[in-house]
DNA sequence: TAAGTGATCTCT
DNA sequence: GAGATCACTTAA
């Protein structure tokens, strides 16, 4: 079992590390205890072209992590109410972030945030074990006969273009 | 199918 | 400052 680094994620390949994040595990301690989830579902935000991004449009108080370097929580209010956490990837300068859609008992990112207490607080914060969020690869791979790709959620707003890039990925069957 | 909810961004 | 929009959830 290792903790992954920032580092682990300076790629620029955002798809693929969004794919690669299947079948670890996100840890939460939080008040004293500490919790596993199996990451079962995750969408890529890719850099300054993709419409979908909330980064395309260049750096903003809200989307400035995202051109921050790799290993930074990128934490938003959406529609007023849900709390969509994400993992900024990339190099420094390159705007980039995997959505954490679902984890194994818990779909959909909204009632995710609500189930391991994430909020805001966490945005900027460093991926590391003292912020009390971060990642395991317990070394067990997710057969990859098992992973699906499809389009993103709720980003039609983006073109057909880039709404429809296949950056969504689960695993099937659980 | 639509209401709920408030931060953010794009105009004035 | 006002108005529209929004990487969602729940109840009907």
């Amino acid at each position: 079992m290792r903790i992954l680094k920032p580092e682990d994620f300076e790629s620029k390949d955002t798809p693929r590390l969004a794919r690669a994040l299947l079948g670890k595990f996100l840890v939460r301690e939080f008040r004293g205890k500490k919790r596993r989830f199996m990451i079962t579902e995750t969408e890529a935000y890719d850099g300054p072209f993709d419409r979908a991004n909330h980064a395309h449009k260049g750096k903003t108080s809200r989307t400035g992590v995202m051109f921050g370097p790799s290993g930074r929580w990128y934490v938003y209010l959406v529609y007023g109410m849900h709390e969509m956490l994400n993992l900024v990837t990339g190099p420094e300068g390159y705007p980039a972030a995997i959505l954490i859609r679902g984890v194994k008992e818990v779909s959909g990112p909204g009632r995710l945030t609500r189930v391991l207490r994430i909020t805001r607080a966490l945005n900027a914060k460093v991926f590391t074990k003292e912020n009390g969020l971060y990642i395991v690869d317990i070394g067990a791979p997710v057969l990859s006969s098992k992973i699906v790709a499809t389009p993103r959620i709720g980003v039609s707003y983006a073109g057909p273009f880039w709404s429809n890039k296949p950056y969504r990925f689960f695993i099937a069957g659980l």
